[in-house]
DNA sequence: CCTCTTGGACAGGGGCACTATCCAAACATG
DNA sequence: CATGTTTGGATAGTGCCCCTGTCCAAGAGG
């Protein structure tokens, strides 16, 4: 299948395409001459993930190539590809460490991992991005007088930990390396989306049960 | 209080606080004469609020003044002006209803709201944005080839279902009204990347287990 | 009195995700 | 075989967004 045929397929233009190309979120095709290069079913696919990557996922270009690159690492893992392929994502503007909030912030979010007895979670705060992320959102929430720390946010995390365990669950259900991989990185990047709408549908049908649509 | 002082108070250049006031993100002071104006407090939360939502919260400039716009507006009830100011959010580029992965979608996610029996919500599915992104993201889980509907879904909308009662069990605690309305936006907006947060450390927490981290 | 600050206006910058244009080399078609 | 179309590649430009820098004259402060 040469350009054209891949943009009519996938309801992405050449020129989106083109840019796509340069920018190494897809291989180029096989070429055949100057001016002829063949795509098959693997591009095809790998631009319709590109795609839900950058319009649901609302992720950047860069991170989508980055993500990728993971994706495609061979030499690594199954475990560790994952991990290294999901913390390319989320980068949330590291936290003054001078600002009182964030200290503040810091203690509440290990005080609530003690609590939970997440362990494993404990030894990765100097690292993770979503430990940081959570510093930062609780940091915000303090500085305009909202007390949210641990005793608030457990019984949250109590349901996110099962939510993970579902995720995983259905992880090992895709037992080839490569897809699961994918469906992982999808889960990561389509399934929040998706999450989060059915975590506001649930208020909207929440809120109506306690007080009606008024 | 001068711009001067709510910008070493806020940490917010007096450059940045300017733009917020040509944007209305933030209401003018109260003018003295040709060169002076004076902020209060309100000025500061206010302002400590928009920096929440556009950096924590990823919220386009125009969207905080439609919400806030939302929220200061006296003359709906708490449940309208809630909604209101949390349907100015997602943000979601509307599907194309020809996509036949975009029609299984929509049969998908109201079989899902079918048995979880959330009559409310149902009401909903032509107007709410949340339903709309829920139709994208599994539309294009389907486009990728992988079967992602109402059975997978459901022990997932369990939990968030959960989730939402939390949130508004949390938002009773807060009773003015006013008050009520800005935690309900700040949770919207604050707690959901809170809970994406929980959400990959509990991921990584239950890979750790399962798989240690080799 | 003289310097500094203030609020307001407006231009500019940098990043991002495309998009439009141009080109010469191949096809494709009558 | 002539002629118009399509191809991949390169480059410049667009539109949006979130600021940021500069200038100004009126007023505040010591």
């Amino acid at each position: 299948m040469r350009l054209a045929e891949l943009s009519r397929r996938s309801g992405v233009s050449t020129a989106t395409i083109k840019y796509y190309l340069r920018e190494g979120l897809l291989p180029p095709g096989r070429r055949h001459n100057a001016t002829t290069a063949e795509y098959d079913e693997e591009h095809l696919r790998r631009l319709r993930l590109v795609r839900a990557m950058i319009q649901v996922g609302q992720v950047p270009v860069a991170k989508v190539r980055e993500v990728l690159g993971h994706v495609d690492d061979d030499s690594l893992g199954r475990t560790i590809r994952l991990g290294a392929a999901l913390w390319a994502l989320p980068q949330v503007p590291e936290p003054d460490a001078d600002d009182e909030h964030v200290r503040a912030a810091h203690e509440e979010v290990t005080a609530l991992l003690d609590r939970l007895g997440w362990e494993n979670a404990k030894r990765l705060t100097t690292i993770s991005p979503a430990y940081r992320s959570l510093v930062v959102a609780v940091a915000a929430f303090r500085r305009l007088g909202y007390r949210w720390g641990a005793e608030q946010l457990a019984p949250y995390a109590e349901l996110m930990h099962r939510t993970a365990v579902l995720d995983l669950d259905n992880m090992e259900t895709h037992p080839s390396e490569a897809e699961g991989i994918e469906f992982a990185v999808l889960g990561a990047i389509l399934n929040e989306p998706a999450l989060q709408a059915l975590h506001r549908l649930a208020q909207e049908e929440e809120t109506a049960r306690r007080y009606g649509f008024e």
